[in-house]
DNA sequence: TTCCGACAGTGGGGTCGCAAT
DNA sequence: ATTGCGACCCCACTATCGGAA
């Protein structure tokens, strides 16, 4: 099949509303695809192709000659060359990963030249779409995986457990439509092969989590970096969120799997560095260190990691992802020493619950994990089984600008630029910007947002537009980060909007020194 | 019939490492 | 030396669909 084929495919997908009929449309492709295409249709199609590290972005894209560029005639007919298959593509774009991988940025541009010379516009745009992460077609690998158990005849539960065990969408795929059932069922735990880490899901406060789990076990929520450490005998790896090898970086982590009391086990935790003073590290600090690839061992020395473990999948032979989230912590507790392991606590009592949120908050850490002690590891999903609970900030902040929002955000003002009253404080301007947000905002919001900012237009350029600083908005967030961008060199975290506060004016917004005063009580 | 779980989309700030300037 | 870029760490929230209740 061409790559155009797959391309309108794509386009018929993104037009059609309904999931079904999307699962619909992609299991016929992936059918007409067979065995040997449909895999790599399904790593473009599912998003895995876009981490592929090709170092190719938005700029390498936006650098490259576009369409209409092109000599008269070649934009919309066919390029010279044989028309580019859907295996190809995806070879190529592999084969542009491995050169960028060596260091070869001149052979990397050539590839991603020619490639491009050999495509039509339907299939540039496609390309693009795929490299920048951007298809927008409403199916990524869940929807994209329910259209693989259609097309190879299988149960939809079966490929989905498959990928909990195997991050790759293309290689479930590829199995699911040679082998079936059998050979998904393949996919199982394996130490040393990492799993998609259970994710937990918002929740207001701790009484409203507590309501629907039942009595819970509450655990403390570190703001560092999630870490999965595989340990087999004396072989040691550690995988990120992402499924990122960093075994390298950090060898704390490592040693305190190699000092655990087990043959082999798989343990999901979190790294995070601890100041002199035993509390937490400002999240940039840990997220420095573990991000940090050279002079590992110096660094070591000025930022250690610690570890703290949650959960166990497995020990020993044993495969524990789905007994019971109490069955795994009691076998957690036989496997690793307290030191190495978050409080915890259960309880189905709110006062009790919210006085073990008030201790983990007093401790420097960022809330608590409010679990459901009976549900299974649901690798990969955000669960009912896991519910996180975060304190909140609030202020009054003016908004200074808006950016034109994009997909079905296109034609609104959409994306905020937040300012606090300086209040006179030197250096600064009447407002000072701490930050943007899209966040919060319902398309009733939006519309309405769109015609006041416009309504206070000042000036714009392509993207934003200024606005005289009148309307107030409410803005919660959750902490304040140093900033090397922003004036005031304080950014806000996680900021979204609450509502507008048409009751306030400018004047009474909040200040600049509030913002230094949630910034002091975290330590920054 | 209504409710709710799961998904995709729409973007945020910061940091590292590398290449180009 | 500085800047631009890609990749990846943390992420919140809303709209929508479709199965569960």
């Amino acid at each position: 099949m061409t790559l155009r084929q797959l391309a309108l495919a794509s386009r018929a997908v993104a037009a059609e509303s309904g999931r079904k009929a999307k699962i619909a449309l992609l299991a016929d492709l992936l059918r007409e695809l067979g065995p040997a295409e449909a895999p790599s249709a399904v790593a473009l199609l599912s998003g895995e192709s876009q981490r592929l590290r090709t170092g190719i972005g938005y700029a390498s894209l936006r650098d490259l000659p576009s369409p209409a560029d092109q000599p008269s005639g070649q934009s919309s007919g066919r390029p010279a060359g044989p028309p580019l298959g859907v295996r190809e593509t995806e070879r190529e774009l592999e084969r542009i990963a491995e050169v960028h991988g060596a260091g070869s940025q001149a052979e990397r541009r050539r590839l991603l030249t020619a490639l491009f010379a050999r495509a039509t516009d339907v299939e540039q745009a496609f390309l693009r779409a795929v490299l920048i992460g951007e298809l927008r077609q409403g199916a990524l690998d869940a929807v994209v995986g329910d259209a693989v158990a259609q097309a190879a005849g299988v149960p939809a539960t079966a490929v989905r457990r498959a990928l909990m065990f195997r991050g790759s969408a293309r290689a479930v795929a590829e199995a699911a439509l040679t082998g079936g059932v059998p050979a998904l069922a393949a996919f199982r735990l394996e130490v040393g092969r990492a799993v998609r880490p259970m994710l937990a899901a918002p929740a207001p406060d701790v009484a409203t989590a507590l309501e629907r789990t039942g009595p819970a076990a509450l655990e403390w929520k570190l703001d560092g970096i999630r870490v999965q450490v595989h340990r087999d005998g004396s072989e040691v790896a550690v995988f990120t969120r992402s499924l990122d090898d960093i075994t390298a970086r950090v060898p704390e982590v490592v040693e305190a799997a190699l000092a655990l009391p087990v043959r082999s086990a798989v343990l999901d935790g979190e790294a995070i560095a601890f100041g002199p003073d035993g509390r937490p590290r400002p999240f940039q600090e840990t997220a420095a260190r573990a991000a940090s690839r050279r002079d590992t061992e110096r660094l070591r020395a000025e930022v250690p990691l610690s570890v703290y473990f949650f959960d166990l999948l497995h020990r020993d032979g044993d495969d524990l992802v789905d007994r019971p989230g109490r069955e795994r912590w009691a076998a957690l507790a036989e496997a690793v020493p307290p030191g190495l392991r978050v409080a915890r606590t259960e309880t189905g009592d709110r006062e009790e619950a919210l006085e073990f949120f008030r201790e983990t908050l007093a401790l420097g850490h960022e809330g608590v994990l409010v679990k459901d002690p009976a549900a299974g590891y649901a690798a990969g999903r955000r669960g009912a089984g896991w519910i996180k609970v975060k304190p909140r900030h609030t202020l009054d902040l003016v908004v200074l600008a808006a950016e034109w929002g994009t997909g079905r955000r296109r034609g609104h003002l959409s994306n905020l630029h937040l300012g606090a009253r300086a209040a006179g404080e030197p250096g600064l301007g009447p407002w000072v910007m701490l930050g943007k947000t899209f966040k919060g905002l319902t398309d009733e919001t939006l519309a309405w947002q769109t015609a006041e900012l416009l309504a206070r237009e000042t000036d714009r350029d392509a993207w934003t537009v200024r606005v005289r600083p009148e309307l107030v908005v409410e803005i919660a967030f959750d902490g304040v980060q140093r900033s090397p961008r922003y004036p005031a060199g304080l950014a806000l975290r996680f900021a979204r909007v609450v509502r507008y506060r048409p009751d306030k004016s400018a004047a009474e917004a909040d200040t600049v020194a509030a913002v230094r005063e949630i910034a002091a009580a975290e330590g920054l």
